[in-house]
DNA sequence: GTTTTTTCTGAACATACGTTCAGATAACGT
DNA sequence: ACGTTATCTGAACGTATGTTCAGAAAAAAC
């Protein structure tokens, strides 16, 4: 046999990407192979290679996606008037983008040591883009008398830090929705980084 | 060959969890064989099963030791008056050990998918009893209206995210000393549990 | 209806994996 | 000095790995 009725790039593509995307989530990277891929998508291993050369590049796509994502959903979220509102709105559009995409945030901070070089490289650049967009808006708060942090940088770190852990045990089946854990999340980091 | 000069349990036993700790903290447990583990501490790979029944036993033994050493020296550590002196008693204390043991840190957190049920089971039985120790704090600081967290339960998972983040951009050669961190990070703890 | 292109199979490549074990040698007990 | 035990080697087991590629068949182009 050879290629198969139905068989489509359109279709296979996007497919090898959501199956390297669940597997690598669930089992690490390292111990997902090829083969598992391509079962789950329904073909044989070499067919992958028709879509990436390698695997790296499958772990690299899945990462940049996810960043550049970030950071253009974030950019075209609407801006609020003072650094406040617009904390409390990077707060909010944080636990909302993640939580809806706890795969690809997974991947995107437990698979970093998995790159070569280069590729760790640029991922690294685009999340450092991300943490600087955070620390802009402290900085602003700062100098504006509404928040009151030692060190912007490590304020940044620790927001982006707690709100992260969300991921960790959020179910949608829980006893929270998901408005009133932006709402209590909220609370904490404008707390913290209010004037005392 | 066989056995070579100056080989012992007690050297050898404890040459391998320091291997088998850097390189799965460095490449991740699914990414590092047992030969690497052996080449490091200079023997072949059989003589690890003198050591370990299976290499699963080798990660489980690393983060039940760790987790148990973590429980056990919060419990020996000088208790404090009030709720907020506990508090940050805790704070500091948790970033002091975690800064002392980045490589078991980052395996406790990482590797927890690479454990069997039973073991994965056991390993989180221990951090809930971590988590359990702070959400005893803020709840008696709830109580006596020191604190005021809309949930205890998450304010709990939310400290411990933020403080962790400090493993993931601490340098010791930095900008900041350990205490200087201690008391950037317990502002921002003791204002987001702080009544508004 | 024929040719060209796209997509896939199936086998193969060299290499690596975790684990076992008989046998060899060093250290220890007496 | 000798026997016993602890420790390690080196080879082997079956299985899995990422990747390549000639060839086959379906789809698209004409």
């Amino acid at each position: 046999m050879a290629r198969t009725t139905g068989s489509h790039s359109d279709i296979t593509g996007p497919r090898i990407q959501e199956a390297a995307l669940r597997l690598f989530a669930q089992h690490g990277y390292a111990a997902v192979s090829m083969r598992q891929i391509a079962r789950e998508v329904g073909v044989q291993a070499g067919a992958l290679y028709n879509y990436t050369p390698d695997k790296q590049s499958l772990l690299f796509g899945l990462m940049q996606d996810h960043m550049r994502a970030l950071l253009a959903t974030w950019a075209a979220q609407p801006q609020g008037r003072d650094a406040g509102a617009v904390l409390e709105a990077f707060t909010r559009f944080h636990i909302r983008f993640h939580l809806e995409r706890p795969d690809e945030v997974f991947i995107a901070y437990m698979e970093l040591r998995n790159l070569t070089p280069e590729n760790h490289a640029a991922i690294s650049d685009l999340r450092g883009r991300y943490e600087d967009a955070l620390e802009a808006i402290l900085k602003r708060g700062v100098a504006a008398g509404l928040f009151d942090v030692a060190d912007t940088k490590i304020a940044t770190r620790a927001v982006i830090a707690m709100l992260n852990g969300v991921n960790t045990w959020y179910r949608a089946d829980g006893r929270l929705s998901q408005t009133e854990v932006e709402t209590t999340y909220w609370d904490m980091v404008r707390k913290a980084v209010a004037p005392a």
